[in-house]
Order: structure tokens, then sequence, then C-alpha cells
RNA sequence: GCUCAUAUAGCUCAGCGGUAGAGCACUUGCUUGGUAAGUAAGAGGUCACCGGUUCAAGUCCGGUUAUGAGCUCCA
């Protein structure tokens, strides 16, 4: 038979081989490493027989598709042995790979906690110093049920009993055959490939991810092919760590949370003046680009978010108010706004608006509360009340693509100023809970749609996670250490407009119902602060930083200096400290570096004499003694680019 | 909302039936020191909240609240 390589030359090979055959056929040192067949693009089992001519490429250890194998066989054969070895009675669920490792659910009879791991990993390293093989047997459905049913595996039953196949179903074991898994496969051929792995956590997780099932244990891992990359992964994670926002938070004493107020933040002064920096920011960037900034009320009656489709669409969610007692005269049901659009439509609605007007674009520093479900509250990541950068564009269709492209270019340079150069764009179609026909939607999808076309971003398709009113495109962005948060969102509207009666008159004299667009950049001034403070490590851009400027005396005799060079900074606009403490430099040093200000100065003799300043900045061990004078004019000019 | 875990001094944590501990921070004394912790002393706690078991409860048990890790959600 005819085998096609994948750089297009062919090998003939007797008919029976597999692609261990093949392999060796190529090459000693390729059939050592492979691990896994590709087969028409099918991953397959080393040894599986490849049935006649095709286009066949060896998927070794070392490559990305050989690492994910590895990871797979690490958990489906070696984790969930070891679990059933410890556990006899537990039963096995599902036992996936993902990124950079893998997890196994499982039912067990006695709680699996994370002090049981280091158990576990052992009995683990016990299974792989066997260096047994694995093979498969195929069966019909009958017999898979069989093997299940007696090893009281209900889970695979389920699995097998669900499964449109009739036979063929993939039983894999070990040398000694006393432990057995069902898996679509492929395998490794021998335990002898598997790298170096970690057992990170246990958590609860539903079976097959509905909340209505059971709730089994899931047991969580890491694997790569050697202790470096490992040790490299458990690095990158105990960095995540070291950035988390919560932690920078504190120590940088920005903000803190209480019982009382459960997702809601307490601002210090410090977190305070990143908010205000950044919403100064924002606004200069919304006159420049035709933004009418407006305010509308925090609670509102029910009729409004009746109107809307929010009391329908969107009530668990809401903070409800009811009137106490003592006005029970005026009873009535008001709900703390979830979102500003009800509000900016009551304020298009106030006089008679012309297709002259528009594109009309309202801006609102909108705070918002939503009833978050308790489990899913996590620092500023996500939160019960927020300020959102918000805006609503009321236009005509024919505008439609204009305004995506002004959004994009308006995003895209916030983002670069804040010192993220990368986004992806995703376009979001309609869900399954919406308001309006399909009609509207068909057409609001394709608007937007031909809109990031005509403009030539690339983009993905995220099927059914639109708005409940429209379509939209979201913007995701990668920090430093390439993790992605979802913040910008543009969101095509049809139906609130209509909804709530908005309408213009066009050039025809007749009334129109414009075209909604809920936009934000940021998404959240809370979650974009901690994105900020996790993507700087807590070592904000000068412009940024609450404090930015300390000058710390050496000795007692140049505390005047060091005060008359805190007014000169302060006079210039420049959040500056002075640190006469009776302390030595390098205490103040470390202090200060630790609540990462971006510049010391450090002020002795030689600087007052000189009258010179010694520079220090945050995430350099340099010093730069320079002119009082030059030093100025240096920072105000760094503090001028964004302000 | 679900599962599991956690809640002790301002912070980080130890203590796990018998009168509350450490380091850092704080206050005071000495120290005026050149770029990530000078030194000594002192002060500081209804051990999250409510209930139960016990002669005796941070300590064991139940509940509540909040937080953490996941799950499910995130218009």
């Amino acid at each position: 038979m005819k085998i096609t390589l994948p750089d297009n030359s062919s090998r003939e090979l007797p008919e029976g081989s597999s692609g261990y055959d093949l392999a060796k056929d190529i090459g000693p040192g390729l059939a050592k490493s492979a691990v896994a067949v590709s087969v028409d693009g099918v991953q397959r089992d080393l040894h599986d027989v490849i049935e006649g001519d095709a286009s066949v490429s060896i998927i070794t250890i070392d490559s990305d598709q050989g690492i994910e194998i590895m990871r797979h066989t690490l958990t489906a054969q070696v984790l969930a042995r070891a679990i059933k070895n410890l556990y006899p009675k537990s039963k096995l669920a599902i036992g996936p790979t993902i990124d950079d490792g893998f997890y196994y659910d499982v039912e067990s009879e006695k709680s699996i906690s994370s002090d049981d791991l280091s158990k576990i990993e052992d009995e683990m390293k016990k299974i792989i110093k066997t260096k047994s093989s694995i093979t498969k047997k195929l069966v019909s459905k009958s017999e898979a049920l069989k093997v299940f049913k007696e090893n009281k595996e209900s889970y695979k039953e389920i699995i097998v009993n669900e499964s449109k196949q009739k036979d063929n179903f993939q039983l894999y074991y070990q040398d000694d055959k006393k432990f057995v898994d069902l898996c679509r496969g492929p395998h490794l051929p021998n335990l002898e490939f598997i790298g170096s792995f970690k057992l990170t956590k246990v958590s609860g997780a539903y079976w097959k991810g509905d909340s209505a099932n059971a709730m089994l244990t899931r047991i969580y891992g890491t694997a790569f092919n050697n202790e470096k990359d490992l040790q490299s992964h458990l690095d990158n994670l105990e960095e995540a760590l070291k950035r988390d926002h919560r932690k920078l938070g504190k120590e940088m004493d920005l903000f803190h949370f209480q019982d009382e107020a459960p997702g809601m933040v307490f601002w210090h002064q410090n977190g305070w003046s990143i908010y205000r920096k950044l919403r100064n920011f924002i606004r200069g960037r919304l006159k420049e680009n035709d933004y009418i900034e407006v305010n509308t009320p925090q609670v509102i009656d029910r009729k409004l978010w009746e109107a809307s489709g929010h009391w329908d669409k969107y009530r668990e969610n809401m903070f409800i108010t009811e009137i106490d007692e003592e006005h029970a005269n005026e009873k009535r049901v008001n709900a703390l706004k979830p979102m500003n659009c009800p509000g900016h439509v009551q304020i298009y609605n106030q006089g008679i608006k012309s297709y002259k007007d528009l594109p009309l674009r309202y801006a609102e520093f909108g705070l918002c509360h939503r009833y978050e479900p308790s489990g899913t509250m996590h620092g500023l990541m996500r939160v019960r009340a927020f300020t959102q950068d918000d805006g609503h564009i009321f236009c005509t269709e024919d505008q439609i693509e204009s305004e995506t492209g002004l959004f994009i270019k308006f995003l895209s340079d916030i983002y670069a100023d804040l010192g993220f150069k990368n986004f992806d764009i995703k376009l979001s179609t309609r869900p399954e809970m919406r308001v309006g026909s399909d009609e509207t939607w068909d057409k609001a999808e394709e608007a937007l749609e031909a809109a990031i076309k005509n403009l030539g971003y690339p983009y993905r398709i995220d099927e059914g996670d639109g708005a409940f009113y429209g379509p939209k495109l979201d913007f995701v962005l990668t920090d430093a250490i390439g993790r992605e948060w979802q913040c910008g969102t543009f969101q095509l509207d049809f139906n609130l407009a209509e909804r709530l009666d908005a309408t213009y008159v066009g050039e025809d004299g007749q009334k129109h119902t414009p075209v909604m667009i809920h936009r934000a950049v940021l998404g959240s001034f809370e979650r974009f602060i901690g994105i900020l403070i996790e993507n700087y490590a807590g070592k904000l851009p000068f412009w940024l930083a609450p404090q930015q400027v300390v000058v710390a005396s050496i000795i007692s005799d140049v505390n005047d200096y060091s005060l008359e060079i805190m007014d000169l900074l302060n006079k210039e606009g420049i959040r500056a400290e002075v640190d006469l403490r009776n302390e030595k430099i390098s205490y103040k040093v470390r202090e200060h570096s630790s609540k990462k200000v971006p510049v010391i100065f450090a002020i002795g003799n030689k600087e007052k004499i000189d009258r010179t300043v010694s520079v220090r900045r945050i995430g350099s061990t340099d010093t730069k003694v320079l002119d009082l004078e030059k030093a100025l004019n240096d920072l105000k000019q760094e503090n001028r680019e964004l302000n």
C-alpha cells in the first residue's frame, strides 16, 4: 500500500503494516520517539494497522500532539488506575487533557483532598515504574457494557449507552490486565514515555458540566516531557500568583473588601488615585472622539426595566429595592440599574431627533449593580458594583460600518497606550435567551459581520454568546504573561430603541427607529484596574502610579532640601512625598520599592551641595545622579505623555 | 447557586480541650546611616458570628456570613 508522508514523499509498505512499521521504515530514531500516528488527519494508536493507502504523519513524543497524548495516557491509564488502587470503590467518569495538563473526574466513597495528592502521585509513580505497554481491545457495545457493569463503573456504562457507536469500543489495558479504561485514544504505546508530572489541585465538578447533576471530585495535574519544562510551567504559575491583584492591592494599599458589602470595593486613597487617572484619560479620549458625557439614575422603577426587557430576561441578576413601611403610601418596586442603556434612551427621547443628529454618541461612567452568584466573585475581577466606561451610539443602519471602524480604532489606541499591543476580536451571535424577531437578528448579525469583514480585521465566531438584545464584537487582550482578558465590547441592538420608543425624523420626514450600539472599551474600571495591576505586576507606568516619587533623606541635615524638592515636584503636578524618618536609606529604598513607587530620589550631603538628586527607578538597582533641574524636567515630560 | 477548604494581632501565619503565640508592621529609647530589613524595650486579640457538647471550647459538633480553589454562570 502507498503511504504519503507530510512532505508529500511516499513509501510502499506491505499490507497490514502499522504506524510503528512505517516509523521503523523511515528510521530507527523516529521509531524510538514515535507514540502515535495521524492517518488522514485522524489520530490513531501507533500499532493500529493502517488500512490501505493513506496520508500518514508520525506523532513523536516531543511534538505538541505527542505531549497531549502523553497527558491523556497519564490521566486515563495512570491517574485513574492510581485512584482505583487507593480507593477501590470509587467510580471513574471522564479524564480529558486541558491546556498544560489534564484532570480526572471521579466519584469517590471517601472525599479526596489536596492532602491526598502526594499519596496519589506516589501510587502513579509506582504504576509508571512497571513500564507496562498499553494494548487495546475492540469490543461490541454489549461486551463493553458487560465489562463496565462487572467493574461497577456506572459512568462508563452511561457513556457507552449514550454512544451512537455500535461496536469497536476501545478498551485499553496494561500488561497485567488488572485495569481497564474506555477511551477514544490514542494512547502511548507504553508507560516509558511518561514525562514529569505533578498533581496540582482537587475540586468539585458536575457530571457532564450540568449543575443539576451529581458533583464529582476533579483531580487536576500538569505534565511535560521533562523536569525542566514542568518546572518552568510551575514557575509561571508562581509568577501569576505573585502578580495577584488582591495581594498587590493589599501591599500597595489600594482597596479592600469586607463582609458587609460582598463584591463591592472600598477604594483607598491609592487605588482611587489610579481610578481617577484612568477615568480622566478615558474622558479625554471620549471628548476627542465626539462622545457626549451624561449621567443617569442608580435606582429606577421596575416599569422601565419591564419595558426594556431586563425585568423579563435579567431579573435574577438585579438588585431589587422595595419601599419600607415608612413610605408605604408610595409603594413601588425599583431596581438598581444593571446597565445604563435604558437611561440613555430616556435622554435620547427628550426632544425630537433628526437624522442630522446621528450618529449621537452618549458616554457614561455608569455605576452598575449586578447580583452575581456568590461563588463567582473574585477580587476586582468579578464584583457586584462596578463602573463601566459605557457608551451608546444612536445611528442609522448606513452608519454601522463607519461606527464599527471608528470604535475599533478608538479602542486599539487606548489599549496600546495602556500597554496592551495585541487583542483578538470575537463575533458573538444570537443566544437562546433573547428579545426580538429572527428577522431582526438576521439583519443585525449580517450588518455586524459585514462591517467587521469590510474593515479587514481578523475575527472568530462565538455562536450563541451574543447579548439578549443583539450580536456583539468582543475584544480580548493579552497581558504581559500571556493571559487573555475579555474587556471591550461593541454590541449591535435593533431591539431596545424600538421597545423604548426612540425615533428620529429621516430625510423623508417620516419617523424611523435608530440602531443602538452598546459599547465599552475597558469594560469595568474595577476589573480593568485589576488587569493593569497584574499586567504590570504592580509597577504601574509613571503617569498612573498613585505615588510617583518619594524623596528620601539619607541624613536629617538635608531634610530642608528634600522638602524643597517635594514642593517643586508637586508644583509640576507630580504626586511626590518625602521620607524624612530616622531610618537608613536602604530601609527606605526597600519599603518604597515594595510599595512599587516608580521613582525614589535619595538625598544626601553631596546632592544638597551640588543641587542634584540620586535617582532610582523601580525594577532597577541602578542609580543615576542628575541635576535637580534636569530630573524635574524629565519627570515632567514623562508625566505629560498621557495626562 | 453547587462541592471542598479556610476564618486567631494591622499583615503573614503557628497553636487543635486546661488562663492567647511568632515574625513583620506600630509606639518609645539609642543610632545620622549612601540605595531592598541598624538596635533594644513596649503596646496590641470577645480567636468571624450564632447555637450546642463539656467541669472547662480558638481548639469538638451544628448553623450563618465572608473568603479561597474549582464547577455552573457572566445579558
